[in-house]
DNA sequence: CTAGGGTTAG
């Protein structure tokens, strides 16, 4: 239950610790106590209590801060519990549901939760509005089973046929990673809108199962539903995670057509599309085609630029922004970092850190700390990356050892590989990259002993690696390749003829860690018949002559493999786009975007 | 009075 509370808080942007206590109530880290120990005349909720034109929810406010001024507790807010412990008068259901609905509101969401549980033990019985806000605060904090008797409780009174209680209920287990409970509330719910069609499809994409996503959508036009603006939301994430561009343009078309309005959402999704689909000219058309932009906005462009290789027009972006008197987030902070990684500008990603820190407050995450590491250690500033690790404020987590790992792969730094390898073992002994990563550097140095040592613990743990799969978009179809698959007789002879070909122009295999790879499979099949290069055979066969060919691989792509594309985009003068696990690679007339730097 | 949405290291 722990994992996957920490997964969905990260991917909800808002870190929690979730643990139903009626004495401490722990709130989300980053939100600051509004309410906690201020003078009442502070809360909002006051507002309305003073002189002037009162707020339509008033009545029941007004009733509330009565009875909060006569017990005199200024922590009351704070402290849900207080409202049952405290107050003699039977409690009222609507006080509970604006109780509950300011909390949610306001991202408390335990307090939500609470005043819910405590409806139940002192008696009072919610109403169909009650269910949709606690649900979402549910939801957020990933408290699958207080979910779970939360829809129990639903049924039970007869509350779920409810069009807003299904939605909230879809999406209550999409949100949870339950996607197949959010699509059986969905099958069952007697009344289906839109809306509820967007928290299905956005349910998907969030469990990660863009094709699914896109089915659900086509499904959603077939029931003939028309698709509103936070429908393309979710498709257009699919689709650029999907590397999709031929529908995301499809999407954008349509948009285009339909009158949908281009807010920051859509926009932003258009902008995010682009760019994970390595269409660079296309993203800046969107973006500037946007009339409202934030910084949602403004970190898609920023990053989109660093993923493909244009580092300084991140960087100007970034300056652009400024201009605009916009002010950057720790994400804004994160896409610059990372395009001065792929750009090896070493000095300039130290500013910008400490400018993050000193000019705009901004305190860095691990995932800062991530990038610097693999900025020094790229650069092969050892020491540098070392005693960043070290004295960071934070603990060192597994990413951080395996970028520091990797330099050394880099670098062939054999003692500190050794180092970083056993703090990242320690943290994270299952993660079969892990051994492979350090196998490698050993066999740039022919240690073969320790290879031994490596593979036998590997075999003790049965630990297995992460299959490489390469896609490729022809048409409007995706073809889907993995590595050591069967391949097609065409296919394989065009990748000898392909082999030969590219011998003449100096071509040489670098199977050097592929053979001291430790998975037999991988071993078999060795880097000739790595997914990529398949999907290139594939794409050389099958597209139109002249085309880009654009490729997304689920893993980082090899040294051979980055040599063999180089070399066709130089034989057979065709573009191509390899969208790896971390970045792009534009390769065109014998050279890449990352400029061998990945 | 209620439901659905975008960016994020390695």
């Amino acid at each position: 239950m722990k994992r996957p509370l920490t997964l969905i808080a990260k991917a909800r942007g808002s870190p929690v610790r979730a643990y139903l206590s009626a004495s401490a109530l722990p709130e989300t880290r980053r939100r600051t106590p509004e309410w906690g120990g201020a003078a009442l005349s502070r809360n909002p909720l006051a507002a309305g209590t003073r002189a002037g034109a009162a707020p339509p929810w008033l009545a029941v406010q007004a009733a509330l801060m009565s009875l909060v001024d006569s017990r005199v507790r200024s922590d009351w807010w704070d402290s849900p519990s207080s409202l049952f412990l405290q107050f003699d008068e039977p409690i009222d259901s609507k006080v509970c549901r604006h109780l509950i609905r300011r909390y949610t509101g306001q991202g408390k969401h335990l307090h939500s939760v609470f005043v819910f549980v405590q409806m139940q033990r002192v008696g009072v019985r919610p109403d169909s509005f009650t269910f949709a806000p606690v649900l979402k605060s549910v939801a957020r904090l990933c408290l699958r089973e207080m979910g779970r008797s939360v829809h129990a409780y639903a049924a039970k009174a007869n509350f779920d046929g409810d069009v807003y209680v299904g939605t909230s209920l879809v999406n209550f287990y999409g949100g949870c990673l339950l996607i197949g409970d959010a699509h059986q509330v969905f099958d069952e719910m007697g009344e289906r809108n839109s809306v509820s069609w967007n928290a299905l499809i956005t349910g998907y994409t969030h469990n990660r199962k863009f094709a699914e996503a896109l089915d659900l959508f086509r499904e959603m036009q077939a029931d003939g539903v028309e698709p509103t603006e936070v429908t393309m939301v979710g498709v257009l994430s699919a689709c650029a995670h999907l590397g999709a561009l031929s529908l995301g343009k499809w999407i954008h078309e349509y948009i285009d057509c339909h009158g949908l309005s281009l807010n920051e959402f859509l926009g932003t999704s258009l902008v995010d599309m682009y760019a994970k689909c390595g269409a660079v000219m296309e993203m800046e058309k969107a973006f500037v085609a946007m009339r409202i932009k934030n910084v949602y906005t403004w970190n898609a462009l920023i990053s989109g630029f660093a993923m493909n290789g244009r580092g300084e027009a991140a960087l100007q972006a970034f300056s652009r922004m400024m201009m605009e008197n916009l002010k950057p987030d720790g994400v804004t902070f994160l896409g610059i970092l990372c395009a001065c990684c792929h750009e090896g500008l070493v000095d300039e990603g130290k500013r910008y850190f400490r400018i993050m820190k000193d000019e705009f407050g901004l305190c860095p995450g691990i995932e800062h700390y991530g990038c610097m590491v693999d900025l020094l250690g790229q650069a092969g500033l050892f020491s540098e990356a070392l005693h960043l690790v070290q004295n960071m404020d934070l603990k060192p987590d597994p990413i951080i050892w395996r970028t520091l790992l990797g330099a050394c792969r880099t670098h062939r730094n054999v003692p500190l590989g050794r180092y970083a390898a056993r703090k990242l073992l320690e943290l994270e002994p299952t993660n079969a990259d892990n051994y492979v990563l350090l196998s490698n550097i050993y066999a740039q140095d022919s240690m073969w002993d320790e290879i031994a040592q490596l593979r036998a613990m590997m075999n003790q743990k049965a630990l297995a690696k992460v299959a490489g799969c390469s896609s490729i978009e022809i048409g409007n179809a995706v073809y889907e390749f993995i590595a050591s698959d069967c391949l097609k007789p065409e296919v394989h002879d065009l990748l000898d003829d392909i082999r030969k070909e590219l011998k003449q122009v100096g071509y040489a295999a670098n199977t050097g860690l592929a053979l001291y790879d430790i998975e037999e499979e991988e071993k078999e099949s060795s880097v000739a018949f790595h997914s990529e290069k398949i999907a290139l055979a594939f794409g050389l066969i099958r597209s139109p002559p002249g085309s880009t060919l654009r490729i997304v691989k689920n893993l980082r792509v090899c040294q051979d493999c980055h040599v063999f594309f180089k070399l066709v985009s130089l034989v057979y003068k065709r573009g191509i786009s390899l969208r790896d696990r971390n970045q792009f690679h534009h390769f065109a007339g014998g050279s890449c975007s990352c400029r061998d730097h990945w």
